[in-house]
DNA sequence: ATAATTTGGTTTATAATATAAACTAGTTTA
DNA sequence: TAAACTAGTTTATATTATAAACCAAATTAT
């Protein structure tokens, strides 16, 4: 019967999430892009990123384009795993 | 390419989530057995209950088994048209 | 009989989270 | 050189989730 796991609550979140979705399909975004792709404000955008991070499942490069900075994210191996483990347990409450 | 329409925030949370998945597959389930299915407190679910009741994505009824007060719960037409908007939202996300 | 415990919840206070507004630092344009 | 724009970060606030505290009635133990 229905097997109601946690969700990782670092991924179970729609900015997050959508951010990571891009990573995954991507393999690799800038910041502005991640932008224009979720409609979130910088800001929101910037904390989520530290948080994901933090916790290993991206990688924040930050380089500069011409004279502008330019931050690029890349997803890990660990967040791809952790990504894949949420879907599997996501997928017990949804289908 | 991905396409991140926002996700009903009244479905995307664990525990609400967790909730209409039962009752989905189950069209109808007793408080104590929500209690027991997914661990969480009974303030908790008291709580989420009555958000899920207030948009209308479920019917909670209240009775008696016996002498003691018994609260059931059922997923309206709504609830389930929104659960599989949601899904379909979703899965934008994660496949 | 009555005191303590349990059942089945609800209400309310608090902790956590998401989000946007305000800000910084530098660049381009007028 | 001042105004406006780019690319973000920091911080304050609004929202949400969660649990602790509570309530009423029923059951059990003394």
């Amino acid at each position: 019967m229905k097997d109601l796991t946690p969700l990782d609550p670092l991924l179970h979140s729609q900015l997050r999430l959508g951010i990571m979705s891009l990573l995954i399909s991507l393999e690799s975004a800038e910041f502005t892009f991640i932008k224009e792709k979720t409609g979130a404000t910088a800001g929101n955008i910037s904390v989520q990123l530290d948080k994901l991070s933090t916790a290993g499942y991206i990688e924040i490069i930050k380089s500069f384009k011409g004279k502008k900075p330019l931050t690029t994210c890349k997803v890990t191996k660990v967040g791809i795993s952790a990504f894949e483990t949420y879907v599997k347990a996501l997928k017990n409450y949804i289908e």
